[in-house]
DNA sequence: ATTTATTTTTAGACAAACCTAAAAAATAAT
DNA sequence: ATTATTTTTTAGGTTTGTCTAAAAATAAAT
C-alpha cells in the first residue's frame, strides 16, 4: 500500500504519541499536527477504513498491527534522513527534524535501503532515537538519567527526554551531544545541580532541569 | 513564495518543452504529465495569475521571467538529486530520475546548498544535463553528435539527446557513460555505423540510430 | 469556401484535506 | 442527581487538482 502525505503524517503522530501501546485522544492528535479536532475526526475515520488504526467514536484511537508496522517505516525514513542531514550535511541537530519532516514521505524502497547502507546501518539518530531497521526492529539501551549516573562511572550520552530548541540550545552550546563521553565528579545537594566532565573540556556544572532530562548509558 | 507539488512539475515541464523559448501546447503538457488537457487548461490559468507563465487561450503558454527563474530552481534540485544518487549511493543511471522526481519537492534552500556543496558542486548530472548553480547559471559545452566527431579525435561522451530506457539499456550494455573517454577509429559509408575505442575496451562497433543521439565534446 | 478533423476550452462533478459553527456525548463540579 | 465544562462528532462549506462530456475555436482537407 501507499499513502497520501496527509495519511503518514497522521499515523506517524499516534505512534509518538505513544498510540501502539495506549490509546490516542482526538485533541492531543489535533495539537501535534496543529489542525483541528473535526479535521483528525475524518481523517481517523478514513485510517479506520484502511484498517490501520482501531477507532470507535469517542474513545481515541491506537494503531493496529498494520497500523504499527506502515509507522515503523517512516519512522524508519524520518530518523535516517536526520543521521544524513546531521552526519554527511553537517546540519546541526535542532535544525534537522524540519528537513526529515519531508524526506520522510520520498516513497522509494530501494532509496531507504541504499541510503541506510550509505550511511553504515546506523542505529540511533542525531537524537539518540534507535532507527528501526528494515524489518522494524530497533535496538534499546539502558538509559539512566544523568541525574541518577553514579559518581566517577564513564557513560555516553545516549538520548533526551526533552527535544525543544531552547534544550537543544543549551546543549550545543555546552557542547554535549549523543554519543559524548561524560562522567559525574560531584553532586550538589542543594540543588541537585551536577559537576561532571566531558571528553577534555575542564569541569563544569550543569542544573538538575537540563541534566534531568539528559539520559545516559553506562558499562 | 512556495509552489505546490503540482505547480511545480508543470513549471518544469514546461521548461523542459523548452517553454522559455517557443510557447508549449497544452496537449504536449497533457501528454508529459500524464494527465488531460482540460486540467492542464485549468492549471494555466493559475500559473497565468500567479504571474509565472505568460498565457492566452488557444495561444499555448510559455515561461515569464519569474517562471523561468522558478524552473531553473526545480531543475538544480532535481539534477542534484541525481547526481547524489548516481554518485553516491550507487543507483544505475536508468533508476535516478523517478526518484528525483520525488526529491525536488522538498523545499528547504539549506538543504539544497549544503547537498551541493557535499557533492563538490558537480556541474553536469548522470544524463549530462547540466546542473544550474544557485543563481540559476549553468555550463554549456559545446557538443557534437558521436557521428559527426572526426576520426582519431579524442572525446568524451557529454549528453544524450535520447534517455529512453531503451536507449540508456543499450548504453549500459556497453559500458558507455557521461565522462567516457571516446574516439572513432573509423565510419562505414554504407550504413553510417562507426567503430570506436572506449577507455581499455577493444574496438567495436556502434549504429548510426544509437550514435547519433550520443553527444561528445572533444579539445 | 465549405466541410472535416483536431485542438482547446468550458461546464459540471468528484475526492482529498481542511475549515467553522452547532449538536451530541462524556466528564467534572456542585 | 443536576448542572456546567470539556471533548468529540456531525453538518455544511472551501480549496486544490483532477475528471468526463459537450461546446467552441483553430487548423487541415477537399
Ligand atoms: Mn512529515
Ligand atoms: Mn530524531
Ligand atoms: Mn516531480
Ligand atoms: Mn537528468
Amino acid at each position: 500500500m501507499n499513502y497520501s502525505v496527509s495519511e503518514e503524517n497522521y499515523i506517524k503522530a499516534i505512534y509518538n504519541l505513544n498510540g501502539n501501546k495506549q490509546p490516542v485522544s482526538t485533541n492531543a492528535l489535533a495539537e501535534t499536527l496543529d489542525t483541528k479536532p473535526a479535521s483528525v475526526t475524518d481523517m481517523l475515520k478514513k485510517l479506520k477504513a484502511k484498517k490501520l488504526i482501531v477507532y470507535q467514536p469517542y474513545q481515541g484511537c491506537r494503531l493496529s498491527a498494520e497500523g504499527v508496522k506502515v509507522a515503523l517505516n517512516i519512522v524508519r525514513r524520518h530518523r535516517l534522513w536526520e543521521y544524513f542531514l546531521a552526519e554527511k550535511l553537517k546540519f546541526e541537530w535542532n535544525e534537522v527534524h524540519a528537513v526529515a519532516e519531508e524526506l520522510e514521505h520520498v516513497s522509494s524502497p530501494k532509496l531507504i535501503e541504499r541510503l541506510d547502507e550509505y550511511l553504515g546501518f546506523p542505529r540511533f539518530d542525531p537524537h539518540g532515537d534507535p532507527i528501526p531497521d528494515h524489518e522494524g526492529k530497533m535496538q534499546t539501551l539502558k538509559q539512566v538519567k544523568l541525574t541518577q549516573l553514579p559518581l566517577h562511572t564513564p557513560a555516553k550520552v545516549s538520548g533526551l527526554t526533552d527535544q525543544s530548541t531552547d534544550m537543544l540550545e543549551l546543549l550545543r552550546h555546552r557542547r554535549i551531544s549523543i554519543g559524548t563521553a561524560v562522567e559525574i565528579n560531584r553532586k550538589f545537594g542543594f540543588d541537585h545541580s551536577v559537576e561532571i566532565k566531558i571528553q577534555d573540556n575542564p569541569l563544569f556544572i550543569i542544573s538538575e532541569q537540563a541534566a534531568q532530562h539528559i539520559l545516559v548509558h553506562h558499562e
